[in-house]
DNA sequence: CCGACTATTGTCCTTTGGGGCAATAGCCCA
DNA sequence: TGGGCTATTGCCCCAAAGGACAATAGTCGG
């Protein structure tokens, strides 16, 4: 599973400065694609494969923070890396708080940019190996039918079978069964390996 | 368990200053604690009561995010707003990726430093419920006996109490002893529960 | 209409986990 | 030195979980 090399989309409107930061990220070994707006990346950033944002502030269109954002709404989550000559603090803070990897200012010395730029690749690949963790996990819950799904919550809230049988109004033979097919389907070997998955996925643990 | 009400902690050398942010704050009904260096504060917050820091950056001795460091280093996470007339964008960008709430200027809008003193104090409010639910469970779990940790780790792993028994080169009936205690001392009214506070206390969960 | 999947249950047997009762041993503190 | 705690184990019994074999029924897509 060789994954595909990381790209730094680079998002800036200014031609000669996208030129500029691309020789130096080049020159440091990286794969870069140039974009001259918010809008231009939206509509070609291919979705799920590793990479980082360098992004400028003030553009015409989108804005960069306006970009962050609209990243977000869709889930997006690779890591940003602002870069721009029309910064301030507040919309520094902003930025920062709503998960961009760094906020620098042009002009930039190459090894500050060259080293955000790491740390968000870096973030990034960490993130994505996280996903793609609980992407499994969500997989194999997602095989459970809805009357194993009910027995798998009661289970691993530390219910016996014949409470479980109780709350679903069936017998205990029948929880047994499911409860088979949710380690079977889960491939949870033991019930600590179930509870932790449900926990991974965030499940409440009310033991009422 | 009434908690004592919330105190914001205002550092900043330049009295006059002091006094005006603390009516603000008191005009909120805020209780309020005026300190004119990071080393007088540092010298008398009380530890382990709920409250927040409203720190300037340039001051004699230690500076805003000097002191931001020096309480980490301590342990100390009390939320920290910095509110200043000599930020940059670098160290807001610092401040806030260290943690701090927020990062303000002078002069601040009154609406925006109430506001964001109020969030740290919700935030301040959060992790006090959150750790001292995780030092409940610490507690509990710090009444292990070495031998009794031995077995709950290997619980919480999923493993036989035979497969135990064979780790620790003991008999399966002594296991069950300890596993009995294990479920006594931890309070745990299932297994999936003793799962769950271990996986809360961060311990790995390697099957092996 | 048929096969696949899901939901349900029954019976029976085995393996595990949970506990009661009791005893042996080493260690540490008062 | 004696009590208290920890570690160990044996025996016995019951409850709970796992799993084999088998069967009934309803749903749904071909």
């Amino acid at each position: 599973m060789a994954a595909t090399a990381p790209t730094v989309h680079i998002v800036d409107d200014d031609a000669p400065f996208r030129t500029a930061v691309r020789r130096v990220l080049d020159a440091s070994g990286y794969r870069v694609a140039l974009y001259d707006s918010a809008e231009q990346l939206l509509a070609k950033l291919p979705a799920g494969e590793p990479g980082c944002i360098l992004l400028d502030v003030r553009m015409p269109g989108l804005s960069g923070p306006q970009l962050q954002e609209r990243l977000a709404e869709l889930g997006n989550r690779v890591p940003i890396v602002f870069l721009t000559g029309h910064g301030d603090i507040p919309m520094s803070v902003q930025a920062i708080k709503a998960g961009a990897e760094d906020f620098l200012t042009k002009p930039v010395a190459r090894e500050k940019l060259v080293a955000a730029v790491e740390r968000a690749l870096t973030r990034d690949a960490q993130q994505r190996a996280h996903d793609s963790e609980l992407d499994g996990l969500r997989a194999r819950v997602s095989r459970l039918t809805p009357r194993e799904s009910e027995v798998f919550a009661l289970v691993v809230r530390g219910k016996l079978n014949k409470q479980i049988a109780g709350e679903l109004g069936t017998a205990e033979r029948t929880v047994k069964a499911h409860r088979q097919k949710v380690m079977e389907k889960c491939e949870a070997q033991s019930l600590a390996e179930l509870v932790r998955m449900a926990e991974r996925l965030g499940m409440a643990a009310a033991p009422e």
